[in-house]
DNA sequence: CTCCCGATAT
DNA sequence: ATATCAGGAG
Protein backbone atom coordinates (compact mmCIF):
# COMPACT_ATOMS: atom_id res chain seq x y z
CA UNK A 1 0.00 0.00 0.00
CA UNK A 2 1.40 3.43 -1.32
CA UNK A 3 1.43 6.17 2.04
CA UNK A 4 2.13 9.54 0.60
CA UNK A 5 4.16 11.55 3.03
CA UNK A 6 4.40 14.97 2.35
CA UNK A 7 7.05 16.77 4.57
CA UNK A 8 5.90 20.34 4.98
CA UNK A 9 2.91 21.93 5.41
CA UNK A 10 3.57 23.74 2.36
CA UNK A 11 4.29 20.63 0.51
CA UNK A 12 0.71 19.09 1.49
CA UNK A 13 -0.85 22.49 0.84
CA UNK A 14 0.65 22.39 -2.83
CA UNK A 15 -0.84 19.06 -3.71
CA UNK A 16 -4.15 19.70 -2.09
CA UNK A 17 -4.59 22.70 -4.11
CA UNK A 18 -4.30 20.00 -7.26
CA UNK A 19 -6.14 18.05 -6.31
CA UNK A 20 -8.90 21.06 -5.62
CA UNK A 21 -7.91 22.07 -9.23
CA UNK A 22 -8.69 19.30 -11.02
CA UNK A 23 -11.53 18.54 -9.16
CA UNK A 24 -12.69 22.04 -10.10
CA UNK A 25 -12.04 21.34 -13.78
CA UNK A 26 -13.74 18.33 -13.73
CA UNK A 27 -16.56 19.58 -11.59
CA UNK A 28 -16.96 23.33 -12.60
CA UNK A 29 -20.57 23.73 -11.55
CA UNK A 30 -21.90 23.21 -8.21
CA UNK A 31 -25.10 23.53 -6.39
CA UNK A 32 -26.65 22.28 -3.31
CA UNK A 33 -28.70 18.85 -3.95
CA UNK A 34 -31.01 19.60 -1.32
CA UNK A 35 -33.61 21.98 -2.08
CA UNK A 36 -34.54 24.76 0.16
CA UNK A 37 -36.74 27.91 0.36
CA UNK A 38 -35.24 29.32 3.37
CA UNK A 39 -32.23 28.62 5.84
CA UNK A 40 -35.02 27.35 7.94
CA UNK A 41 -35.30 24.59 5.44
CA UNK A 42 -32.18 24.27 4.54
CA UNK A 43 -31.34 22.97 8.20
CA UNK A 44 -34.27 20.67 8.52
CA UNK A 45 -33.27 19.21 5.17
CA UNK A 46 -29.70 18.20 6.29
CA UNK A 47 -31.15 16.84 9.74
CA UNK A 48 -32.77 14.48 7.50
CA UNK A 49 -29.80 13.89 4.99
CA UNK A 50 -28.19 11.39 7.82
CA UNK A 51 -27.78 8.12 6.18
CA UNK A 52 -30.48 8.74 3.60
CA UNK A 53 -29.65 9.98 -0.06
CA UNK A 54 -30.72 13.84 -0.52
CA UNK A 55 -33.18 12.48 -3.35
CA UNK A 56 -35.08 11.13 -0.92
CA UNK A 57 -34.65 14.13 1.42
CA UNK A 58 -36.30 15.99 -1.14
CA UNK A 59 -39.23 13.82 -1.84
CA UNK A 60 -39.86 13.90 1.68
CA UNK A 61 -39.10 17.58 2.08
CA UNK A 62 -41.98 19.05 -0.80
CA UNK A 63 -44.51 17.52 1.35
CA UNK A 64 -43.14 18.46 4.68
CA UNK A 65 -42.50 22.06 3.66
CA UNK A 66 -46.11 22.91 1.84
CA UNK A 67 -47.68 21.81 5.25
CA UNK A 68 -45.07 23.09 7.67
CA UNK A 69 -42.97 25.52 6.16
CA UNK A 70 -41.66 27.88 8.63
CA UNK A 71 -39.97 27.02 12.55
CA UNK A 72 -43.38 27.81 14.47
CA UNK A 73 -45.10 25.00 11.98
CA UNK A 74 -42.40 22.57 12.72
CA UNK A 75 -42.11 23.79 16.86
CA UNK A 76 -46.14 22.84 17.37
CA UNK A 77 -46.78 19.90 14.94
CA UNK A 78 -47.50 16.36 16.68
CA UNK A 79 -44.39 14.12 16.92
CA UNK A 80 -45.88 11.25 15.76
CA UNK A 81 -47.63 13.07 12.39
CA UNK A 82 -43.86 14.44 12.04
CA UNK A 83 -42.96 11.16 12.22
CA UNK A 84 -44.88 9.92 9.05
CA UNK A 85 -43.93 12.61 7.06
CA UNK A 86 -40.34 11.81 7.08
CA UNK A 87 -40.12 8.06 8.27
CA UNK A 88 -38.59 7.17 4.51
CA UNK A 89 -35.91 9.09 5.33
CA UNK A 90 -34.57 6.54 8.28
CA UNK A 91 -33.89 6.79 11.97
CA UNK A 92 -37.12 9.17 12.02
CA UNK A 93 -38.07 8.67 15.54
CA UNK A 94 -34.67 10.71 16.30
CA UNK A 95 -35.59 13.01 14.00
CA UNK A 96 -38.64 13.75 14.38
CA UNK A 97 -37.63 14.56 17.62
CA UNK A 98 -34.54 16.32 16.92
CA UNK A 99 -36.73 18.68 14.18
CA UNK A 100 -38.87 19.50 16.28
CA UNK A 101 -37.00 20.13 19.68
CA UNK A 102 -34.30 22.20 17.43
CA UNK A 103 -37.41 24.67 16.00
CA UNK A 104 -38.38 24.80 19.78
CA UNK A 105 -35.62 26.54 20.21
CA UNK A 106 -35.22 28.42 17.65
CA UNK A 107 -38.59 30.32 18.52
CA UNK A 108 -37.72 30.55 21.70
CA UNK A 109 -34.42 31.98 21.61
CA UNK A 110 -33.90 33.72 17.79
CA UNK A 111 -37.59 34.53 17.13
CA UNK A 112 -37.56 31.48 14.78
CA UNK A 113 -34.93 32.56 12.65
CA UNK A 114 -31.63 30.24 12.11
CA UNK A 115 -28.73 31.95 13.94
CA UNK A 116 -25.60 32.48 11.30
CA UNK A 117 -22.52 31.33 13.62
CA UNK A 118 -20.88 27.80 14.64
CA UNK A 119 -21.58 28.30 18.17
CA UNK A 120 -24.93 29.12 17.91
CA UNK A 121 -25.63 26.01 15.80
CA UNK A 122 -24.00 23.23 17.18
CA UNK A 123 -26.06 23.24 20.63
CA UNK A 124 -28.92 22.62 18.83
CA UNK A 125 -30.75 19.53 18.68
CA UNK A 126 -29.81 16.98 15.79
CA UNK A 127 -27.13 19.86 14.56
CA UNK A 128 -23.46 19.39 14.72
CA UNK A 129 -20.61 20.60 12.45
CA UNK A 130 -21.39 18.96 9.63
CA UNK A 131 -24.87 20.09 8.90
CA UNK A 132 -24.31 23.47 10.38
CA UNK A 133 -21.21 23.86 8.00
CA UNK A 134 -23.89 22.94 5.08
CA UNK A 135 -26.71 25.33 6.45
CA UNK A 136 -23.74 28.22 6.67
CA UNK A 137 -22.01 28.41 3.54
CA UNK A 138 -25.18 27.11 1.31
CA UNK A 139 -28.26 29.37 2.82
CA UNK A 140 -25.92 32.06 4.14
CA UNK A 141 -22.61 31.96 2.15
CA UNK A 142 -20.59 32.06 5.84
CA UNK A 143 -17.40 29.71 4.91
CA UNK A 144 -17.45 28.33 8.69
CA UNK A 145 -15.56 25.49 7.66
CA UNK A 146 -15.16 22.46 5.23
CA UNK A 147 -18.08 20.57 5.43
CA UNK A 148 -16.90 16.97 5.77
CA UNK A 149 -19.63 14.23 5.52
CA UNK A 150 -19.62 10.44 4.35
CA UNK A 151 -18.15 11.48 0.60
CA UNK A 152 -15.85 14.34 1.50
CA UNK A 153 -14.12 11.72 4.19
CA UNK A 154 -13.75 9.03 1.53
CA UNK A 155 -12.43 11.06 -1.37
CA UNK A 156 -10.06 13.13 0.49
CA UNK A 157 -8.77 9.96 2.07
CA UNK A 158 -8.51 8.02 -1.11
CA UNK A 159 -6.69 10.84 -2.77
CA UNK A 160 -4.14 10.82 0.26
CA UNK A 161 -4.85 14.28 1.39
CA UNK A 162 -6.04 13.24 4.86
CA UNK A 163 -5.41 10.01 6.51
CA UNK A 164 -8.18 10.17 9.67
CA UNK A 165 -11.32 9.49 9.17
CA UNK A 166 -12.09 11.40 12.26
CA UNK A 167 -14.71 14.17 10.65
CA UNK A 168 -13.07 17.12 13.22
CA UNK A 169 -9.79 15.92 12.54
CA UNK A 170 -10.55 15.90 8.59
CA UNK A 171 -12.01 19.36 8.68
CA UNK A 172 -9.48 21.04 10.70
CA UNK A 173 -6.59 19.73 8.23
CA UNK A 174 -8.86 20.66 4.86
CA UNK A 175 -9.63 24.10 6.64
CA UNK A 176 -5.53 24.87 6.96
CA UNK A 177 -4.88 23.21 3.48
CA UNK A 178 -7.70 25.07 1.32
CA UNK A 179 -8.11 28.89 0.94
CA UNK A 180 -11.16 29.78 2.62
CA UNK A 181 -12.72 30.76 -0.04
CA UNK A 182 -13.05 27.01 -2.12
CA UNK A 183 -14.20 25.31 0.75
CA UNK A 184 -17.79 25.38 -0.10
CA UNK A 185 -17.10 24.58 -3.49
CA UNK A 186 -14.74 22.13 -2.77
CA UNK A 187 -17.03 19.56 -0.69
CA UNK A 188 -19.67 20.03 -3.20
CA UNK A 189 -16.98 18.70 -6.30
CA UNK A 190 -15.71 15.81 -3.57
CA UNK A 191 -19.81 14.59 -3.41
CA UNK A 192 -19.96 14.90 -7.13
CA UNK A 193 -17.11 12.68 -7.33
CA UNK A 194 -18.15 10.42 -5.02
CA UNK A 195 -21.80 9.67 -6.22
CA UNK A 196 -20.53 10.04 -9.72
CA UNK A 197 -17.07 8.08 -10.07
CA UNK A 198 -15.29 7.25 -6.87
CA UNK A 199 -18.58 5.78 -5.06
CA UNK A 200 -18.31 3.45 -1.75
CA UNK A 201 -21.20 1.86 -2.98
CA UNK A 202 -20.99 0.44 -5.70
CA UNK A 203 -17.42 -0.43 -7.29
CA UNK A 204 -15.61 3.01 -7.98
CA UNK A 205 -15.43 3.73 -11.75
CA UNK A 206 -11.41 3.97 -11.41
CA UNK A 207 -11.83 3.77 -15.76
CA UNK A 208 -13.89 6.91 -15.99
CA UNK A 209 -12.25 8.64 -13.00
CA UNK A 210 -10.23 11.50 -14.40
CA UNK A 211 -8.43 12.08 -10.91
CA UNK A 212 -6.35 8.96 -11.30
CA UNK A 213 -3.20 10.90 -10.98
CA UNK A 214 -3.53 11.65 -7.66
CA UNK A 215 -5.00 8.38 -6.69
CA UNK A 216 -2.79 5.55 -4.86
CA UNK A 217 -5.08 3.33 -5.10
CA UNK A 218 -5.04 2.95 -9.17
CA UNK A 219 -4.13 -0.45 -10.35
CA UNK A 220 -5.40 -2.12 -6.87
CA UNK A 221 -8.75 -4.26 -7.45
C1' DC B 1 -18.09 2.71 21.01
C1' DT B 2 -23.28 1.72 20.02
C1' DC B 3 -27.65 2.98 18.61
C1' DC B 4 -30.94 5.03 15.61
C1' DC B 5 -33.64 2.88 10.70
C1' DG B 6 -36.06 2.95 5.82
C1' DA B 7 -34.82 2.41 0.98
C1' DT B 8 -31.89 0.98 -2.59
C1' DA B 9 -27.94 -0.92 -5.44
C1' DT B 10 -25.26 -4.97 -5.79
C1' DA C 1 -28.15 -11.07 2.41
C1' DT C 2 -25.24 -7.13 2.71
C1' DA C 3 -23.37 -2.49 2.30
C1' DT C 4 -24.41 2.16 2.06
C1' DC C 5 -26.88 6.64 1.93
C1' DA C 6 -24.79 15.05 2.40
C1' DG C 7 -24.73 12.23 10.94
C1' DG C 8 -25.64 13.04 15.67
C1' DA C 9 -26.43 11.74 20.55
C1' DG C 10 -25.54 9.03 24.65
Amino acid sequence: MVVRTRETKSEAKRYAARVARALTAEYPVVHCSLRFDSPLQLLVATILSAQCTDERVNQVTEQLFAQYPTAEDLATVRLPTLEKLIRSTGFFRNKAKNIKACCQTLVEQYDGQVPRTLDELVPLPGVGRKTANVVLGNAFGIASGVVVDTHVTRICGRLGIVATKDAVKIEKKLNELLPRKEWIDFSHRCIQHGRRICSARTKPRCDECRMQGFCPRVGVS
